[in-house]
DNA sequence: CGTAGTCTTGAGTATCCTCAACGAGGGTGG
DNA sequence: CCACCCTCGTTGAGGATACTCAAGACTACG
């Protein structure tokens, strides 16, 4: 995780959150953009059936509420109580990048890198299996963890917020983590504190998304039409 | 759709890209941004097993080919023949924008369009039913169709490609096509040529995601527990 | 100690996936 | 010119995953 510029850091005002509190809502302007100092934060999607959806999480180092219209289209939220967040005029640092094309590279690539952030995001999104997911997000979750801590990491939000970012039922959240813990692969400590056993099947649960059924390969997928395994 | 950089333009080289050909491969060196001319694109991902995810369609004037590693982790091939794409030298650029600080500006408000488009796909992956994920797919295409072809337009892609693109199997996208055809809500004048009938109807499916059973609304939802209807 | 929210498990159902088959359209070669 | 192949698009039947509904255990907190 790259830190932020320097330079940036001497307009950034830092303030705590509490778990009601919004750090930015829906059609609020966007005239700041921030960071996340400690906790961790939801990008959130409200949708027309009072449904939700989290787009992203955000957690220590994360740059967000970039965008190219003027109001906010999504609302972020903090995920655990006293969430710390920097904030910085949009409008300040612009004006600092104009005078200082080094700031203004500094920026694009961190914009640079929420597009990977999102991208990767995509990808996850795109398995099909519940297993699938579930394995993906702890395996992202690990990355994102510091170093020291990528096999025994906390899990700062709630199983409806992973459900919610996952587009899967919390019930099946759960029976998909209980299945990797009885299967030995994952491990709880707590209910918010995971131990990644076997990285290695975990990131076989990722891949063989789609291949449910007899995983010994005596079908030739190569020869099938459609989206399962095709030749580009 | 905001038009690129006029100093950009003087470093495009265009060219056109025939079906089999890739703009540019996982694991290609980052020294080239790209912009579609003319035609469309898909951004891919492979996964493990040979199935295949795209990531995002790229139609005339999106900018892509951004990212903060060194080398692509996607590739992008065009989906129709003859693609135009116009090519940019990294280097150049950001040597341009090194000493003209506008047009870092309108570089980092380009990656920010892109933020966007890419936080708009992630709500539409979001959605849980084929009809929903449909739906949203067609209003997405018909919003970034021409303005005076908002209603009736062309899907340059395969079923397949929208399949990989929506996360679903090939025949679940076709039944789902031909019910919305059924129900009057679209039109095909060819196979990919699609005419929006009723907006109203496809909004209402976009939104009625999840809401299977019962939509007289008669079950309070507010009361559930889960990532249906949860307030927040 | 009661309340509210979180987490988990069970039972039944519906959606979507897999497998299979067929038609349409375009390109190629005999 | 027509047969052949290949890809794309569509429809049908059956099965499995994930959802809904339901209920209970656990935790935090006033």
């Amino acid at each position: 995780m790259r830190s932020l510029p320097s330079c940036m850091q001497r307009l950034a005002t830092v303030a705590p959150y509490h778990l009601r509190a919004t750090i930015y809502d829906w059609h609020d302007p966007t005239d700041y953009w921030y960071s996340i100092v400690s906790g961790a934060a939801r990008n959130t999607s409200l949708t027309a059936d009072g449904r939700r959806h989290i787009l992203e999480f955000l957690l220590p180092g994360d740059l967000f509420g970039f965008g190219a219209w003027d109001e906010h289209r999504f609302a972020v939220e903090p995920v655990v109580e006293g969430t710390l967040v920097a904030r910085y005029s949009r409008r300040d640092v612009e004006a600092l990048a104009e005078s200082d094309p080094q700031l203004g590279r500094q920026l694009r690539e961190l914009a640079f890198e929420t597009i990977d952030r999102l991208q990767e995001r995509i990808v996850i999104l795109g398995h099909t299996t519940a297993r699938s997911k579930v394995a993906s997000f702890l395996l992202e979750m690990a990355y994102r963890s510091p170093a020291e801590r990528r096999d025994s990491f906390m899990l700062p939000m709630s199983r409806y917020d992973i459900a919610d970012y996952l587009a899967l039922a919390v019930e099946t959240v759960c029976r998909t983590l209980t299945n990797m813990r009885r299967r030995g692969v994952i491990a709880f400590t707590t209910k918010r504190q995971v131990c990644i056993m076997d990285r290695g099947v975990l990131q076989k649960d990722v891949d063989d998304d789609g291949a449910w059924h007899g995983s010994d390969g005596s079908t030739d997928r190569a020869q099938l039409s459609g989206s399962r395994a095709r030749r580009h």
